[in-house]
DNA sequence: CGTGTTTTTGACTTCAGTCAATTAAAGTGG
DNA sequence: CCACTTTAATTGACTGAAGTCAAAAACACG
């Protein structure tokens, strides 16, 4: 099996929380899949695109966004390393929003139409394929309460949660590290908010004495208020009951 | 064929835009389905819930909110007639929002796990199911941007917009009436507004003749300046490409 | 080591929130 | 059918959080 697609049959194996069949792991090999690499900034797809193709990103990190009349850019998501993006291709024909680097990012990608036949042909393939991209759904949706309903250094404390938590290996412990791979701009499109307001914000969990900033990296000092100043709770992020999860708190 | 049954094949077969292979039929006539009907205000489900139920939603609406540490409430969609409801349970265990009617409302609901294996031994049907799913998180994003950086007046425009096309056999033209069947309360927790706002951004674009109400009944004067005064694009919505379709301006 | 980007800070503005009071509408029961 | 109750819509006054703009400082990179 060439590099890609054991990557891809890795990933898959992690979410199915088994090694993968066989016949699962002969599918698989027979992918297309084609490494890529692109700089910061650069677009895997744009909002109009109807090449359908999906992919697993192995290093750096994918935005996602929607330009409006007035030319302000709303986030509207975020792939990080070892997640999968576009997977909605699988079956819509459209991709819906600009994805583009915020880093120099590398992935593994793939046709729409090949991945939608392996999943057809595996159901817990298809399944797992299936709710990784309704995750992403539930993630939007969490992002709109976020955006809708919350105070700008709360939103800005939910959003460092999440990514910890969806980051390789992630968890939301004391003096937990996290690179936040995006700039207070793109960290204000993701929010709704300003740049200014991002800076005051962050500034303002640094001292309440939830975290600490160094650079782009933050630690997390109190777990605890951190979730609470930013009323997350990890649910919808549907993490699965792996042991390392469960030590997770879940409010 | 029950009825239940029938007017789930008929909801696929449209989606399919070709009527169902008598062995599709036959899969979905022995799905068990219930027929339901609600109060306005009573719950489809809770936040939390993992029993994995859908539905198609026969007559009335549905909202999915999320409930923040505050006491604030985001409604982060809403389902109308004719729309499926909940299908994001055939591959994830949790429900991620309430889901209560707004209005008395009428569904046929069935089990997630017979809906997956219906899904599982048609995969054209599968498909569907999945790109209905996956429409719901391309308006979730919609609505992150919508909410994140629209002013109010643009945003209930957007929100006009949108359930016009999305209502039954909906479009975007002059003179088209559109029955809310949400309280302006309900309204503002959808765009992450408070009640005055609404108020006032209604009485806004009725002001600048973009459309007309009457209790909870708007007319839409003018689809093309409403349009562009609330950002909107159908694009998102992946209405697909019927004789009818077709006429709707893409911008 | 210089250039461009990003962060940080301050001053001012504004949109929308909040609160409260009033009006209108929709149900309810006698 | 009408009086009464409840809920929703409307309007005004005040407030405040975050936007905008601009400038300075820090940083990153070639």
């Amino acid at each position: 099996m060439n590099w890609g697609a054991e990557a891809w049959a890795n990933a898959l194996a992690q979410r199915l929380r088994r090694p993968l069949h066989p016949d699962e792991a002969a599918s698989v090999a027979t992918l297309p899949i084609r490494a890529r690499s692109i700089a910061a900034g650069d677009y895997f797809c744009r909002e109009t695109d109807t090449s359908g193709r999906c992919c697993l990103l192995c290093d750096g990190m994918l935005i996602e966004s929607k330009l409006t009349q007035n030319g302000t850019r709303q986030i509207v998501g975020v792939r990080l390393t070892g997640e999968f993006a576009g997977l909605q291709t699988i079956a819509l024909d459209a991709c819906d929003n600009d994805v583009l680097a915020s880093v120099p990012s590398a992935f593994l990608e793939a046709e729409a139409a090949p991945v939608r036949a392996l999943g057809n042909r595996h159901p817990a393939i298809g399944k797992t394929l299936f709710a990784e991209a309704l995750v992403a759904g539930s993630i939007a949706k969490e992002w709109v309460t976020n955006v809708g309903r919350r105070s700008a250094a709360a939103r800005l404390a939910h959003l460092i949660c999440e990514l910890a938590l969806r980051s390789d290996g992630g968890s939301l412990t004391a003096g937990r590290t996290l690179k936040l791979l995006l700039t207070q701009e793109q960290i204000g499109d993701s929010l709704g908010l300003g740049r200014a307001a991002v800076n005051r914000s962050l500034g303002e969990l640094v001292a309440l004495g939830l975290l600490a900033q160094r650079g782009n990296v933050i630690t997390i000092i109190d777990p605890d208020k951190l979730q609470r100043s930013g009323d997350f709770s990890a649910r919808y992020l549907h993490l699965g009951q792996s042991p390392h999860d469960r030590r997770r708190s879940a409010r």
